[in-house]
DNA sequence: AAAGCAGTACCACAAATGTGGTATTTATTA
DNA sequence: TAATAAATACCACATTTGTGGTACTGCTTT
């Protein structure tokens, strides 16, 4: 029997892969959260699941945050993400945070149910179009040690926060201004989110932004 | 009975919403698809349903699109939006276009159960927080005649190309260079689509555009 | 035939973004 | 404690975006 959690704030498709997980024998749905830390709490509470499905795209905590704050506390929990975007960058990071599968929303349920299984018993699941750039960026790494740079390093909390305000179409210098900084300070901030996220300009940082889940 | 047809390009999402509504003795889901010209096709054979369930964010044709099509040739299915996010130029604009319903998908499976029935019979069904944006869009109108031009009028086809190449992070110059046109025109157009679509920079339009559905 | 829309093109100036640096302070962690 | 990461701040210059116009053409629709 394999104790399932999932998290998704889409209230009918959490529902709906409720209920068709539920008619599977070997599957106990034991909790279903539109909320993170509402999930965390329910853990908290002894309720560990073998396996969590969690949706990369909420507000106001991602899936990743989630994701790496369950990992260090409960490794023995097979994390599958579920995501409608297909993100690069994202997959290098989640890899070596320790999840179990990253399944794009387009896959079909039969694909879902079969990755809940293999997870569950130590395996991998990827959505094809996943396990492509996986071994993509193996062949990469080995070949080229010299590129070191573009790791996508972690985005800063107050990164972040940047990228919520120009979200709000907010400019530097009124950034600078609600945040009581100097607006070099806040230029400095984008130039190093931009490099982070290897993105050309405030159209692919927003749209990577969205993908990524910081702005809503 | 209740026919019903829905269309979404997250498949887990289509197949528990029909899993979900399968079990409820008043609708037969006569089609599911993840696509909107298979949909059309299906219509164009015949297969009229009372109730067409219909994401806004899809690609390449958007829901809104799609619902405009199916309404100029078949007035009497009732439309029923579905959409993650939640646009407030959209509703008055779809609201014209004939649609019955919208939805968002933080809603619950009973909500929609419930917005299926009333809209079958003639009534209709909107999530709380976009009912508000109409009561709210009627006083203004009513009580200000004189604000006649943000309608957000419809932006035309080469607009929307011109948003999915600034989406794709290229320039005035290169997007120029790319269609043939002179650096103005292109200037011309991304000005007309920021005053359609209401924004002030590119940050904000980026934004927009993805809740539109217009790039992904 | 006149009006309106879509697509094209131009101009000039103002404002913001993007590039490529350096540098200091304060935590945190190896 | 030495090294690293995060947050702060500065400079100069190049490029792009944003504002506010005008105007011509071809195609529909009234």
């Amino acid at each position: 029997m394999v104790q399932v959690i999932l998290v998704d704030d889409h209230k009918v498709f959490l529902q709906g892969v409720e209920a068709l997980l539920s008619r599977i024998i070997d599957f106990n749905v034991i909790g279903a959260f539109t909320n993170g830390l509402e999930m965390m709490r329910f853990l908290a509470e002894g309720n560990i699941p073998d396996v969590l499905l969690l949706d990369i795209e909420m507000q106001p905590i991602g899936g990743v945050e989630l994701a790496e704050n369950v990992l260090r506390q409960y490794p023995e929990v097979n994390v599958i993400m579920l995501s409608t975007y297909f993100n690069e960058d994202f997959v290098q990071e989640l890899m070596n945070s320790g999840i179990k599968g990253y399944l794009l929303k387009s896959t079909g349920f039969p694909e879902i149910k079969a990755a809940i299984t293999k997870v569950a018993h130590g395996g991998f699941a990827f959505s094809p179009e996943v396990m492509e750039v996986i071994l993509k960026g193996f062949s990469n790494k080995t070949e080229t040690k010299v590129q070191e740079k573009n790791e996508f390093g972690q985005l800063t909390a107050r990164e972040v926060e940047l990228i919520r305000l120009i979200g709000e179409e907010l400019t530097m210098k009124e950034i600078a201004a609600q945040l009581f900084l100097s607006e070099h300070t806040v230029k400095t901030h984008r130039k190093n989110i931009m490099a982070k996220m290897d993105v050309k300009n405030t159209a692919g940082l927003i749209k990577k932004a969205f993908i990524l889940g910081f702005i809503e």
